[in-house]
DNA sequence: CTAATTTCTCAAGTTCACTTTAGATCAAGA
DNA sequence: TCTTGATCTAAAGTGAACTTGAGAAATTAG
């Protein structure tokens, strides 16, 4: 099985590189995400660089980026070609701040866990367990599911 | 302002002391994770109780639990008591687990983001970084948010 | 060439965690 | 008492991230 005919990938081949359903993928394009080209057929086309891409995207995700957080940070990266270390620095670097944040959150709330059982105090509010003064309770409808942190 | 003239207190009151919105304390109610008794009004009245309730589903929630599985804890919880040590250790210790399991995936990324930028090979599919064999990648419609971990 | 497979578009459905709206009723302060 | 303000119910809307379905056109295998 060659890497199809003529031209990339077809959006089948992309999705089983990637592991992600041929849904997906053609959401991911109307987010700005992808940006395919189409054959004589209407039927689109994609590069080797776009797996890259979609694994970026994958990466993301576990780490608790939102899709549109995921196309800002593609905005930056060339639309067909490989980014260049450049490129993948600044942005790593600005995963890497958001990564420690969270494992700082979750130590500290794994801490304090243990010491609201080491006290048997159970006293949630006064433990200091729950910190209202997070970055949490703001925000409009939709899931809150773990933006916080 | 006393705790609410006679019973318990109001779902205002109880949103003012979590920080909780007043439609979301009654959301929850739908899901089981709250059991209020009503005044001759038909107002719903809550206990002390119920602010630890509510404190510990927002501390679940931001450890990446759905309310669902938070409303699973629930039933094993006494409905209008505080919890005993026993109740609350056995559950801190699910807890935990889940927060290493989340802490533990968070730094193995962080670390192989390192890795990548170091060796410079940016290829994100040979570089390991992205571990498809992941607990991800199953499961219907919906958000796929953070499950992840 | 034909049949089977893939892809196309567009609309609508799904889950989660809520919020918003509407109209009615209850409670509390002046 | 009257008039705000809080609460009530029920239904519909929201946003994120996709999936599913339908019908049509393109591609590929035999």
């Amino acid at each position: 099985m060659p890497p199809s005919p003529s031209g990339g990938l077809t959006i089948g081949d992309l999705a089983d590189r990637t592991g992600l359903a041929v849904s997906a993928i053609r959401f991911y394009e109307t987010h700005g995400i992808l940006h395919p080209l189409r054959n004589a057929g209407g039927h689109r086309r994609y590069g080797r660089a776009d797996i890259r891409r979609l694994s970026f995207v994958m990466i993301a995700q576990s780490m608790g980026f939102g899709l549109s957080d995921i196309a800002g940070y593609m905005v930056d990266l060339p639309a067909h070609r490989a980014p260049s270390k450049a490129d993948w620095t600044r942005i790593s670097d600005d995963f890497r701040k958001k990564i420690d944040a969270r494992i700082a959150h979750l130590q500290n709330l794994r801490d304090r866990l243990d010491g609201c059982i080491g006290c048997g105090c159970l006293s949630l509010e006064t433990c200091a367990l729950h910190n209202p003064a997070d970055e949490a309770a703001k925000g409009g409808a939709g899931p809150r599911a773990l933006r916080t942190g």
